[in-house]
DNA sequence: GCCATCATGTAATTAGTTACATGATTAG
DNA sequence: CTAATCATGTAACTAATTACATGATGGC
């Protein structure tokens, strides 16, 4: 792909494209599910995406399907998009590197004094435990389908993962010198 | 802070401030620090790291409290940077979005075909019991030690995480068709 | 009619990546 | 002596955030 960018700073496109290549969307709402389903993985605020989805279309990996109310338009990806993210799937290095802010919180815990670490820890735990709560409603949810959704496997990765985050939380709480 | 930057954009400021609270340590050794220990929290290169550096030390955040071999300078935290790191931690609104490439192609994993499904699982499997091992490894020297070493906690984190994403992958693996 | 939300965009700024550049030290 | 690594920086570019801006639709 010769429209600009670089290697490794291309995770948006993808994510985009991998969005709507399982179901098709408006801006808006692609928008909506950087915030819930997919803010585990990647963010993107709609400043960003629109103009990012006009550059996909007119390289030809996104068509507008449809059009709604208010100006709206439906985007879907093109069999060329497929192809793209089929390449960018199987072909290319992977990138691994993250950037999350909790855990930078979370590792520096150790700095903070007792009374502070122990309300920081408490706050982290209402927000984790919310958010795993969350997660296993969501679950549920698809399991009540007759059929399997094709976000499960992936919801059933993050209840997981967020369960041993509550369960480390709780731990590092119990450690914390004046905890009940 | 007034010296510049976004509310949500500072989070690189408050891991550099953060990873000099814990140890001192020169630009080069913080990126290599990003490049290992940091990785699953945050990357910086050192073209960033080492600007920003020089704004938290004209800022009073830091300091420099050593000289070595090739012109190196050592940075530590001031006691005005240990307030404004404290004051972060429990005071500020945490900023929970995060930027993972590795979770984006785990969840577009459903639309490849099973042969590119098996193949990408695999590599994926190679790469996070890699990375799964080295924390065990880690984990062992610092339990090795005769003192409680400040990053064992997140260790322990990262090694039931990665514990969870190799199970993970492992049953997908499974469920693919024509995996053995 | 009015307000909340849907829906899309652009402009200005900061954050982050890649490439370029240079010199010091140490191990072989 | 020479190659690898340590060590620090700047320049040019792309990515992402914040703020600004506008209009449509539907419910009350």
């Amino acid at each position: 792909m010769s429209i600009l960018s670089y290697d490794r700073g291309v995770s948006l496109r993808y994510a985009l494209l991998g969005m709507l290549a399982v179901q098709p969307g408006t801006g808006y709402e692609l928008a909506q599910r950087f915030d819930s389903s997919m803010s585990n993985a990647w963010y993107a605020s709609h400043s960003q995406i629109y103009p990012e989805l006009a550059k996909l279309c007119e390289a030809g990996l996104l068509e507008v399907v449809g059009q709604g109310p208010r100006r709206s338009r439906t985007f879907g990806i093109t069999e060329e998009g497929r192809r793209e993210l089929r390449d960018w799937l199987v072909e290319s290095e992977p990138n691994r590197s993250q950037r999350n802010e909790t855990t930078i919180r979370w590792f520096l815990l150790e700095l903070l004094p007792p009374d502070d670490r122990r309300a920081v820890i408490e706050r982290e735990l209402r927000d984790v435990t919310e958010y795993h709560q969350g997660l296993v409603n969501a679950a549920e949810s698809l399991d009540a389908l007759e059929h399997d959704h094709p976000f499960r496997p992936m919801v059933g990765l993050a209840v997981r993962t967020s369960q041993v985050m509550v369960d480390w939380l709780n731990e590092q709480l119990e450690a914390t010198p004046g905890s009940p």
